[in-house]
DNA sequence: CATACAATAGTCAACATTGACTAGTCACAT
DNA sequence: ATGTGACTAGTCAATGTTGACTATTGTATG
């Protein structure tokens, strides 16, 4: 649903073909969720056949037409009764990274100091990816609510980096 | 991939039968991953094709038979390699509750006001629950790395709600 | 004795997601 | 002129996940 909403909410605010949606929803770059082409077309074609988007095709020079979504009537109300729904309620998320930190005593401390110190590193890039894309975005001051995604990111990463270097910590003090 | 190891790990510890198996996955009551029935059923009977595990019919009393799983040695082989994927690398996790307070300023403050605070009682709840499952293992006090996912689970928990408690508050300030 | 519920084992069809693929235009460098 | 890569628009088959369903036996309750 929250990606139904994602969608609904960019469409709300320009009128937009395909490629431009994919931008958005390939990368992290402004979300802490991802979708890929297939699905983005996907739930194009259901949000036509619900009506809450319509598609006019765009002819400009003699460029390929490009296909512009754009949202109805119809889809602005799914929009505010979905918005409604999501803020209200909380989706658990999944954590597939912490599993295997359950099972980290079975390996001999030396390993997993170096292990643990490679998933640090990927994290890193990952922070600093978000860093930039906020840096981009050069938002006034006062950005509203839009930011909240990036800077949730933000400080989840910092938090899963802390975590690790206890961890590792952890596991260079002798006993 | 996380999800075979974790099947490989309780395997490992002990041999089961499926229905135990899925009382420690279909609730969060140790992992920050759920997966059901037909998801288990499924990765037991491809992992079973692999040569990962055995199955033994285990006749008790007159009771229907239980299909008893069990780690083979290659599925013990499999495991190890799993784990050190996995804890060398790291899997980004979604957020699917965030993408919607992208969106907060579109709301009334006082309706999201009070749907927040809905979140947030729901939240609770399952500060609760983990709470409580940390209560029931009793563990030792140097517990190893297996209570390190629930105390993740419980950190999360309470950073999501102080960040909502932070909006709430943004809210309520009269500008 | 009947009835219901927990323990046990699974299956099946539907749905969502994705990797890999096709296909055409345009701008620019070689 | 030729090739390369960005822009644009999709599709298809494979995979993973799940809701809902079917069965059987044992135990407790009315």
């Amino acid at each position: 649903m929250e990606r139904k909403l994602l969608l609904l909410g960019l469409l709300r605010m320009h009128s937009m073909h395909g490629y431009l949606v994919l931008e958005h929803f390939e990368s992290r770059a402004a979300m802490p969720i991802t979708f890929k082409k297939p699905t983005v077309y996907n739930m194009l074609s259901k949000m036509k056949a619900d009506g809450w988007v319509v598609v006019r095709e765009e002819q400009e020079g003699k460029r390929p037409p490009r296909s512009v979504y754009e949202i109805t009537e119809a889809g602005e109300a799914a929009f505010q009764s979905l918005l409604r729904d999501e803020v209200g309620s909380y989706t658990e998320a999944e954590f597939p990274s912490v599993v295997s930190l359950a099972f980290l005593d079975l390996l001999p401390r030396h390993e997993a100091k170096v292990l643990l110190e490679q998933r640090h590193a990927q994290i890193e890039d990952r922070l600093r990816e978000v860093n930039a894309s906020i840096g981009e975005l050069d938002m006034p001051i006062h950005a509203g609510s839009a930011l909240l995604p990036l800077r949730y990111l933000q400080r989840h990463y910092m938090a899963e980096m802390e975590l690790l270097e206890d961890i590792i910590k952890g596991l260079s003090e002798i006993e």
